[in-house]
DNA sequence: ATTATTGTTAACCAGTTGGTTTAGTATTGC
DNA sequence: GCAATACTAAACCAACTGGTTAACAATAAT
């Protein structure tokens, strides 16, 4: 089953809000870098980078808002994990602009490949 | 010649700290949208969006910062263009989520095909 | 020369962000 | 029971955002 993303398509502005905006952190995709390795405590991915606890855990809420993170409570311990399907999101968004640079890239490509036959 | 984007590489965290705040505003993606369709002076594009000449002004600036669009001016009018060729950022760093998504998806069918074989 | 058009700049404002510290809540271990 | 651990909640702060209006500059049209 397909599913059409093309322009048409309006795409959930609130969603891409709140991926785009969770993403322009650097320490949250640092954060969400260091999930791609596996499960982690909010400790573990506050430690790499010189802030507190409550800013680490601050960040965290972020990205589970924007649904790239899942928590869960095990005893005293939350364990967060990856969820890197919402993503999908920016890949269907890019589609209408990669049409559009491959466009341009071609053209360089064979404005290169015209400089090389004259040489 | 082939760049290597994988997962050693240090991403360039300001231009990608640049790229995806300047996505992470509903407005400014319309924006881009908008110049999909070609080229757009910065009148046309702050009239669909029900805001004042300044404030459009200011969001194409972001934008610009980005090196998602460039403007030339030319008279009174200011052409900005489309330059989608810095969303190559956005997808090389997805390639390490990307994978990690597909690998779920792939468990997900399997699960579905076999749940349809038992039918 | 005047006037209209296309923007930019500056000053301002309310709300958000990213950080802090301090205090409090569960849970675990001794 | 008591102390240590892993976190959350609240209050605060400076800086940034996204918007406004008002004033200005530059170009075009009459």
């Amino acid at each position: 089953m397909k599913v059409n993303y093309s322009k048409s398509i309006p795409y959930n502005d609130d969603a891409l809000d709140r991926l785009f905006k969770a993403l322009s952190d650097r320490t949250r995709r640092a954060q969400l870098a260091r999930l791609v390795k596996g499960p982690a405590s909010i400790s573990e991915l506050a430690e790499p980078f010189d802030m507190s606890l409550p800013a680490a855990s601050k960040h965290l809420k972020v990205l589970e808002k924007a649904k790239l993170v899942s928590c869960k409570k095990s005893g005293r311990v939350h364990y967060c994990q990856l969820q890197p399907e919402v993503l999908q999101n920016v890949e269907h968004w890019l589609t209408d602009y990669r049409e559009f640079w491959n466009e341009k890239l071609d053209k360089l490509a064979q404005f290169v490949a015209r400089e090389s036959d004259d040489e």
